[in-house]
DNA sequence: GACAACCAGTCATATAGACCTCTTGTGCCG
DNA sequence: CGGCACAAGAGGTCTATATGACTGGTTGTC
């Protein structure tokens, strides 16, 4: 097997006194040969034997490094056989909450806002839920329209406890990134989230802010995110245009759960 | 910190001859304590080192078991702090390919099936595409309604590689699991998925097959499924009834990609 | 030609020990 | 009393080593 882990570009070899692991850096170097093609789909990745041999690292380490892959998706192993490039491609920016901001960049759209409203209030039943808030505590209203390409892709409406964001109202300009401003400024940071999404259609309204014929087909989703610590730090329904966006999902079939 | 790894109950301790993985037995002990509430969300798990020491393991192997409950979205790591048990509970089923049986077996519904066709066809453009087969080759068609607690919940057209199941005409009843007879007659387990969600509206045919009104709304799901070698073994078009079914999801937040 | 035994390569699991960074609490000193 | 230093405890990374189990091919026998 003549995997070529470096051979001729061999001045990349490992930086043993960066801050990055070492694991990392050959995970990176893995990822990057099957980006080029070097390594197809199928195709066996190098042994953890060869890596160790070939880098220098122990065998843990680039036990480590593949087993990444899999967990990554793109990579997956056979007892006995070896480790193996998966079929389709895909890398990142699955399995990961993403603010519309952050996605529309990864994706290369320019992300704008028009802002509908933006106050606080007094949380409806399911809000208040939602957020394990009582109907007493206020909350931060956030409504807006958000523009990719200069065409209206959804309506946002995003709940927040007053409480973990005092002063948001001066704080915040509500067309930028909301996440950001909440990791930056309050050291919130979204850690996980759970999304349901439901096809509905739209009404008058919603068809007038996202330019689309009434009863035209819609997305709607809810999203709770919580922290690290599970406090609930966000609440959000939004409506997006069906003519502009799917929900693309990828499924790993693993019915006994490893690792 | 008095977490009970078993105090008192510890005639259950490990059993170092079963051909289960002793990270693994630990990884069950730790959801078991979970589950049953003597951990809540936001303590904090036994720390490796307690672990260690308590079931006699090597800190490494307790490691995996910790960081096991982290992948599985249950608990999460600080550094220089621990390892805490994560808000929302839930455990298994998400991030997994289910086929249609499997998923109503699992929240208790009775799946049936009313098969509107089951034949050996050429695929069209799209379906040869998806397949990687050229359209000269034939595939498996099977289309059916799909029914749940004795209605219906969505129309389901399947396309296989004729190739890698042959005589399946034969070997299958239509109504029941096709991805079980996939894998026991024919060695073929489905491994990875992508799934697209767009949501639409019922045209006058899926409507009076779903027994709702025309132009009501629907999912449509489009599903490729995999093998672990990166073959593509199933093409899945699906219309769901939008006032029978969420798409639940899932996320976390990784923004670095960790083992 | 069929079948069993063996072997080499591979991943899976487990152990022990080392060193690092980060967090938190404690206690001393100014 | 405030602030700084330090130690303790936690997870993160890395090394070295060993054993087990599965797969595929080879070899040898019948």
């Amino acid at each position: 097997m003549s995997i070529q882990l470096g051979c001729g570009v061999d001045t990349a070899t490992l930086d043993r006194h960066s801050v990055v692991p070492l694991y990392y850096q050959i995970q990176q170097r893995l990822l990057e040969q099957i980006r080029s093609g070097a390594l197809k789909a199928g195709e066996p990745v190098p042994s953890e034997q060869e890596i160790a041999a070939r880098l220098g690292v122990s065998r843990m380490t680039a036990r480590q490094a593949v087993k990444s892959l899999c967990h990554l998706g793109v990579a997956y192993s056979q007892r006995g056989k070896g480790t193996f490039v998966s079929g389709a491609k895909l890398e990142k920016n699955f399995r990961q909450v993403l603010s519309f901001s952050e996605e529309m960049e990864a994706r290369g759209a320019q992300p704008r806002s028009r802002v509908l409203a933006f106050k606080r209030i007094h949380p409806n039943e399911q809000v208040a839920e939602a957020l394990h808030l009582s109907p007493a505590e206020e909350i931060i209203f956030l409504r807006r329209v958000r523009i990719a390409d200069s065409a209206p892709l959804c309506i946002e409406a995003t709940h927040l406890p007053a409480r973990l964001c005092p002063k948001l109202l001066e704080n915040f300009e509500p067309s930028g990134s909301l996440y950001r401003v909440l990791g930056e400024r309050y050291g919130l940071q979204v850690h996980m989230a759970d999304e349901v999404a439901e096809a509905s259609v739209a009404t008058g309204a919603e068809a007038k802010l996202l330019r689309i014929r009434g009863r035209s087909p819609v997305f709607r989703f809810t999203r709770t995110a919580y922290l690290h610590n599970g406090q609930p730090i966000e609440f959000v329904k939004s409506t997006y245009r069906g003519d502009r966006c799917k929900v693309v999902n990828r499924l790993t079939r693993q019915l006994e759960i490893i690792s």
